[in-house]
DNA sequence: TTGAAAGCGCTAACAT
DNA sequence: ATGTTAGCGCTTTCAA
């Protein structure tokens, strides 16, 4: 059977299309209706199961109602749930609650500029979320100024587009702040083990560092293990190569006399950190009555280890959801005609809240 | 600046837009073109930036070039890269191939029944790809049934819908087999580590007495940790309590007298197996020199432990790829008109083939 | 309170 | 070889 359209309801309750419009859509332009025919449309419309034709309808208003995301590779973080599925599930639910419907232009595959450019501008969707934008690539900051409804998810870059990052100082600062609460003052800090890093890492060190000036922690250069840091120990770091790393920072560590050890470890990563505790464990130390540790990102990693690994989790899908409801917004404020192109406002900037999650690598030093 | 319509270009190129329609589509209707005339038209739109809008072809070709997928919860393997993304990935390069479009239409949310009917029904997408769905719900039947175009991921119900599923059986039995390559003889398994497992836990199982048929391997119920195996050992299992679970069966193989104790494991799914494991560690035992590990899936967990983890592999990229290009084939072949409803075709039936992949957990046994 | 009708931008059959 | 035109199904203004 076919599906029915406008003009099949309209027949079934005696009546002409412009009043099913009206009445399926219980508003629309400046038509009533008496409650019978009102009645006797809907039942037609229920019994013949008539749902509006998606293209029709985004042909007339000019408006997909559908917001497309760009995802350029998933699971970047070295380990456990990438942080993409959790965002993921965010931008969908703020969209099916706001009833958008949600594009995926791309994941995993690198073909953004034209893809996402075209989607925009053939009215495929009304707004554009681009995760994890290369800092470094000009078409974001194309799409920032041709005026498109766009907006970005932990990007780093120098365009002026709006944008929600991962608050990843805070993240790494807070990490520091509990251990000083647990009386904690050696404390050490494990960057990426391999040498092409996330570009957020160095915003991690950042943190940790200003965590530690704000609990009056003194910084030893000689547990900062991050090559970003001057002062910093030399490590030898490949782009494969972690495990040889992560045991040479063990061996460092373990070879430190027992008083001038770090008693407590952040990671700027769950995944490098965990992989030195590995290697510290085999050592003899254990965790975390010798040493404590916190890690980054709160992945599924965590809890794969014994004792359980305490981390600062992002909020993603809230981050996600709130990217979403912007997009949306966006959208439905901009005039559909060629009306005044609606001032170009403020750039809108969102930083999330990280939180702490307690876990038993982490124990109180005695005061 | 708006964007341009084939009125734009026509104008510009001083024609009208039924040839520039057929320019740009290269091919419609019974329309040629002198070569002068062409290329002004393909400079012209170029210029412009001209492209179609999608509703009005959609509206116009009936047909909306747009897939959608249902993904009902991801993850839920307990830890590592989840199958899920990989499949996504594949779906999404599969449809860019092939120019056409993918729609999200849940992710982890439940509301599958009606709005993946919907957007069927809203002509919103022309085919859709529902992943992990519940053998025991009804919806998927009726998708079926109302010969809407669906196929079904990893899905194991009543309902004749096309599908494409894990090779669970060929994988565990896979397991098996490289051990018994080996030279293993005493071969154990670790099933779900909670009690509710998820739906081809027991066709793994089922491929693990199948391999040890096949191998010559006799099955010694005492080393079958499944609740689904009668004379499997009585663990309690919770809904949450995986380490207790651990912990109970890794003391009982380490309690066995070591020559009646298996060489080797294969597990489930590698999060359950890894939990045996590190209990097994603790308690002395060496992987792989007293025991042997094989996992199931080629999670990321695997490269996490030491040593690191075998484990069979499912092409979920692959699979994604494959599903994709069928619902799309499907979508091509049916008529757009109410002509035949063509002829209801065989039931489309894959099971992928699963990949062995060899890891330090795994030695051979001196024959 | 209801109906008629003009398009939205595109394709394709039909005319020239 | 090119132009004209009738819709696809819907929204919405205008007329009755």
């Amino acid at each position: 059977m076919k599906r029915a359209r406008l003009k099949d309801v309209a027949e079934a309750a005696g009546c002409s299309i412009a009043v099913v419009s009206h009445v399926v859509n219980n508003a629309s332009g400046n038509i009533t209706c008496g409650e019978p025919l009102r009645q006797k449309i809907l039942r037609a419309a229920a019994e013949l199961g008539y749902t509006a034709h998606y293209a029709s309808r985004a042909l007339k208003k000019q408006r997909s109602f559908t917001i497309g995301i760009y995802i350029p590779a998933p699971g970047n973080r070295g380990g456990g749930l990438n942080p993409e599925t959790a965002i993921l599930e965010g931008v969908e639910r703020a969209c099916r609650e706001l009833s958008y419907d949600l594009l995926l232009i791309s994941i995993g595959n690198g073909t953004p500029a034209g893809e996402c450019a075209n989607k925009l501008n053939a009215r495929r969707v009304d707004g554009l979320i681009v995760l994890h934008a290369d800092g470094d690539s000009e078409w974001v900051g194309q799409l920032a100024d041709s005026d498109k409804n766009v907006v970005a998810i932990n990007y780093f870059g120098p365009a002026q587009i709006d944008c929600i990052n991962f608050g990843n100082a805070a993240a790494s600062a807070m990490a520091v702040v509990e251990l000083a609460k647990l009386n904690h003052v050696k404390i050490g800090y494990i960057g990426p083990l391999r040498d092409t890093a996330p570009e957020d890492a160095s915003i991690r060190l950042r943190g940790f560092l200003e965590g530690c000036e704000a609990s009056g922690i003194a910084v030893d250069p000689a547990m900062v293990f991050d090559a970003d840091f001057s002062g910093t120990p030399r490590i030898e770091r490949t782009d494969s190569g972690d495990q040889e790393a992560a045991e040479t920072i063990a061996s460092i560590i373990t070879a430190m006399p027992p008083d001038q050890r770090p008693t407590a470890l952040v990671g700027h990563s769950d995944a490098s950190l965990l992989l030195v505790l590995r290697e510290l464990m085999r050592n003899g130390l254990r965790v975390p009555q010798d040493i404590s540790a916190v890690g980054m990102d709160d992945s599924d990693l965590c809890r794969f280890f014994l004792p359980e690994l305490a981390s600062v989790k992002q909020p993603f899908l809230g981050m996600g959801e709130e990217a979403a409801r912007h997009v949306i917004e966006e959208s439905e404020m901009r005039p559909v005609k060629g009306a005044a192109p609606l001032a170009k406002r403020q750039r809108w900037l969102r930083i999330s809240e990280p939180e702490f999650i307690a876990r038993g690598s982490i124990a109180a030093r005695d005061g």
